[in-house]
RNA sequence: GGCCCUAUCGUCUAGUCUGGUCUAGGACGCCAGGUUUUCAUCCUGGUAACCCGGGUUCGAAUCCCGGUGGGGCUACCA
């Protein structure tokens, strides 16, 4: 099959979940059918338009490696294209100019309104064309001729067979008095002219879609085929939105999503590959990929879900690569003059309790600054101010053996053979919140390790243990 | 209001087309237990759903009809 689909965002503020998950399905057919994948700016409407907005879709999208194969097409480039094709249709009798009044315009829906029916434009216009007043006049707009009778339908790739009576459609706005087309007629001409063959696209517009067909068909075009996406609602059912807040992807990358995770747990919001895998890369979603895997009910947006996937694909990511991504959330504001290795260490200990990368902010403060905690942390169980002086002295002196860049299994073995398998509690407590003044934190062996890698990291930990001696 | 879409655990969903194998499966969450020096990880178990009412049928989550709930669209937005 030779396939060609676009994504069209508008590029009114950053990319949303949504979208990206329009993106992502679009891209997915693209490879699974060895097909094109077009990017399109729908940028005809100037007055909503958001600086930075392209490139963030375009940002975005790169992040997730959704790559494109054409594009970024501006529609606002291609201005004159719907003129010509708007005068073919006013030409033809199909669409045609109208000069109604704002006024006129509010007044027929007020009425509609009183009589508590639908509003449609009257085709005044269209019965009592305005003599031609020269070039000067723009004060027009275009409107699409909607047959009154007949019905419109069509097979919808998702949702099967949809039609509606044309006498449900409105004569709407195809050419705005600016000279801007609006979506559904730029989306069109754009669809045909790119060779779109699929055209995959949020349930949202399963409502203007007759239209569109009406349109193709004005032109005598091949309608493409249509298969619309479930909606994604938030918690009270809703659509995600813009207006829903949370929505900006930017955002969850910023948090500390991954974007693996993300790609992974947006495709399963509406899609699943009927077999009980979870975990699918990028490649594995292409291969599994099917539209007739898509459901037709909206699904809602879990944030639960999301922090299962993001805490897999941290504990699975590589501790160098895991690395890149989580530099900025470290406690501190720069982090070169810590090793690598510390950093990393530090990672492989927090990464099995993370949801999401910023956690490590709050968690690893103790590995950056002293920390304060009371002294009655110190006593595990009933442990006296004498058993835990005892304890850990026991820790310094053990401690003070080790050589720089000691290995976890190295320190536990050691500790071991001091104190026997016996009771670890009465020792390790301790010495866990002298290093961490947690009442619940990693074990001190791995944070030893981790200490360590430092220059001055055994001197970092004495001095913990002696404080917290000092304490008692 | 009108038009359109939709309906399985709290959530994502399998099962619906081709009715029986479904006392409805998996995952997230939650709860309990195990491992463990605390926490987390990990392992085991549990919790929890076919929107309602009719009909067809020996038999319905699955087919038909009617309700109801939810949502989208109804812009010189996309």
């Amino acid at each position: 099959m030779v396939a060609t689909v676009r994504f069209a965002p508008s590029p009114t503020g950053l990319l949303h979940i949504g979208g990206l998950r329009t993106a992502l399905f679009n891209f997915l057919f693209a490879r699974k059918n060895n097909g094109k994948f077009i990017l399109r700016i729908e940028d005809t409407d100037k007055s909503r338009e958001v600086r930075g907005a392209v490139e963030n879709i375009k940002e975005t999208l790169r992040t997730f490696g959704l790559n494109w194969d054409v594009g970024p097409i501006f529609q606002s480039e291609r201005l004159k294209t719907y003129h010509e094709h708007a005068s073919r249709l006013v030409a033809q009798g199909d669409a045609y100019k109208c000069g109604c009044s704002e006024e006129r315009i509010a007044d027929l829906k007020k009425h509609a309104q009183a009589e508590k029916r639908p509003f449609r434009y009257d085709k005044h216009c269209l019965k009592n064309p305005a003599p031609s007043t020269g070039s000067g006049s723009n004060h027009f707009v275009i409107r699409q001729n909607v047959p009154e009778e007949g019905i419109t339908s069509f097979e919808d790739l998702v949702y099967g067979k949809i039609q509606v009576a044309n006498s449900t459609l409105d004569d709407g706005i195809l050419v705005k008095s600016d000279g801007y087309p609006v979506y559904n007629f730029a989306n069109v001409i754009d669809d045909h002219l790119m060779e779109i063959t699929h055209v995959i696209r949020g349930e949202e517009f399963i409502p203007s879609t007759p239209k569109h067909i009406l349109l193709y068909k004005s032109f005598g075009w091949q309608v493409p085929q249509f298969a619309h996406l479930p909606l994604l609602v938030d918690k009270k059912r809703q659509k995600l939105s813009k207006r829903s807040g949370d929505a900006a992807v930017k955002e969850y990358v910023e948090k500390g999503y991954l974007p693996e995770a993300i790609l992974n747990f947006i495709a399963f919001l509406g899609w699943n590959p009927k077999t009980e895998q979870e975990i699918f890369s990028l490649d594995e979603l292409i291969k599994a990929f099917d539209l007739e895997k898509v459901n037709k009910s909206a699904a809602v947006f879990d944030l639960e879900k999301l922090n299962w996937f993001n805490s897999h694909y941290i504990k699975e990511k590589p501790l160098s690569e895991l690395l890149k991504y989580a530099q900025r959330y470290f406690p501190v504001t720069d982090t070169s003059p810590y090793p690598e290795e510390f950093l990393e260490k530090i990672l492989e200990i927090e990464k099995g309790r993370l949801n999401k990368l910023s956690e490590v902010g709050e968690r690893a403060g103790y590995f950056f600054q002293e920390p304060e905690y009371n002294k009655d942390l110190l006593s595990w169980k009933d442990m006296t101010g004498e058993e835990i002086k005892k304890s850990l002295e026991v820790s310094k002196k053990i401690i003070f053996n080790f050589q720089f860049s000691i290995s976890k299994k190295e320190i536990e073995k050691t500790f071991f053979q001091e104190i026997g398998e016996g009771d670890k509690g009465t020792l390790l407590w301790p010495l866990r919140v002298a290093l961490t003044g947690l009442r619940a934190s990693p074990g001190p062996f791995e944070i030893l390790e981790a200490f360590f890698c430092l220059q001055n990291g055994k001197e970092t930990v004495l001095k913990r243990i002696q404080k917290a001696i000092d304490k008692i």
